[in-house]
DNA sequence: GTCTATAGTAGGATAGAC
DNA sequence: GTCTATCCTACTATAGAC
């Protein structure tokens, strides 16, 4: 194989990298230690060295994702509440869950798939992915929508965190019904403008405004912005 | 066992209905034959009589599946295109796949884990499903946003496939957080409180104004009509 | 210290013979 | 129905090469 020899830290970081395509397609049980071995490029003897027992690959695998996955959204911290950054951030989740701006197409259904499997096993994956990647964002995502109520822009009476999840489990379900190589829905749209349909809905689901809407959502400048800052 | 001896399509039925949640929880490769003769309170050569090979054990639930849930909603079939039965609709369609009324919670979970891991998969059961359960329903809901659009209810301009697609999603994606044991999203509110709002989201996505969702828009009466009809 | 090769245990899945 | 054979799996242990 092309690696050579490796320390111990390089040849553990090679091992969780190349086979997370393997847990994330086949699952766990279904993931064999030969496969494993095969990937790699190493005996199977290698592997249990590094990792005693295959689970210990399998965990390993989670905690990789979740620090590989840290956003540099940090930019949205700095913005002032207001209805602009509001719908900016419904933007950036809409594009960052379903679009995957500027990750690369095959890493990003990999994590797709550990997550879905997580939820179908204990959740412990999904659970603290959210609690760290997400619930963060929830105050700011608050104080946004207070700003947008008293501007007068948002002019119903929501639950800040329910809406931000359901925007959430829009995209979520989207990339969940785009997994399967078959056509499970049949959106008859493409894939950019399913997102941009789905921010508005979001954005109306919110109970902004269509002047509002109208006046602040606009995708190629939000766009060129999410770029800009990625 | 209690169930004495059974003819050849009582016992493959036997068998279906006692390995459904076994495959439903521990997928296709950690559901054991033996395991399946246990639950089935049978010995595995009796399995493989009715069933040559696993997997056709696990095809057969899936078509079990879909005709099984040979939902009786006709009632909606009967319906005039208005903002009226859009709304039943939206209720509906949040109703029977977050709240499950009348279904057995366990046989529902199973139902969705089924779902989820078909989903994983090459997608057949789900895509099949869809096809014979949601699909049909969508002429009727667009010409009811057609009419809801018509009558100044709507007015936003809106793609009703992807707006009927976006509020089964959320449905969908509340259920999928909602399997593990652990609490993966901290809604912070009440089951129900949670379709109620998701409800509302989705019929301010859809564009309807809050004059038509006061009007038509009454969680009370919609249950009772709903539950009449199940 | 990194790695391979090989041999082997214990147990489960599948399936045929009886 | 039981018994048995075959294959595959997770995992261990050792001996030695670079």
């Amino acid at each position: 194989m092309v690696d050579g020899r490796l320390n111990s830290e390089e040849r553990k970081a090679q091992i969780i990298s190349a086979v997370i395509p393997l847990f994330a397609n086949l699952g766990f049980k279904e993931t064999t230690t030969k496969l494993i071995a095969e990937k790699c490029g190493v005996s199977e003897a290698l592997v249990y060295k590094h990792f005693p027992r295959k689970e210990d690959i399998y965990t390993e695998i989670h905690k990789f994702c979740c620090d590989k996955s840290q956003d540099d959204k940090n930019e949205l911290t700095n913005m002032e509440p207001s209805t602009q950054s509001l719908v900016m951030i419904i933007f950036t989740i809409v594009y960052s869950i379903y679009m995957n701006i500027e990750k690369d197409p095959e890493e990003a259904k990999n994590f797709k798939r550990l997550m879905f499997r997580s939820l179908l096993e204990e959740g412990d994956f999904a659970a603290s992915f959210h609690k760290s990647h997400f619930e963060p964002w929830i105050p700011k995502i608050e104080k946004c929508i207070e700003a947008a109520v008293k501007s007068g822009d948002i002019n119903a009476t929501i639950s800040p965190r329910l809406s931000i999840y359901f925007t959430h489990h829009i995209a979520v379900c989207l990339n969940l019904y785009s997994l399967p190589n078959q056509t499970v829905v049949n959106y008859e749209k493409e894939k950019e403008e399913i997102a941009n349909e789905a921010i508005l809905f979001a954005l109306r689901g919110l109970g902004l405004s269509s002047q509002a809407i109208q006046q602040y959502y606009n995708p190629n400048t939000l766009l060129s912005f999410f770029k800009k800052y990625k």
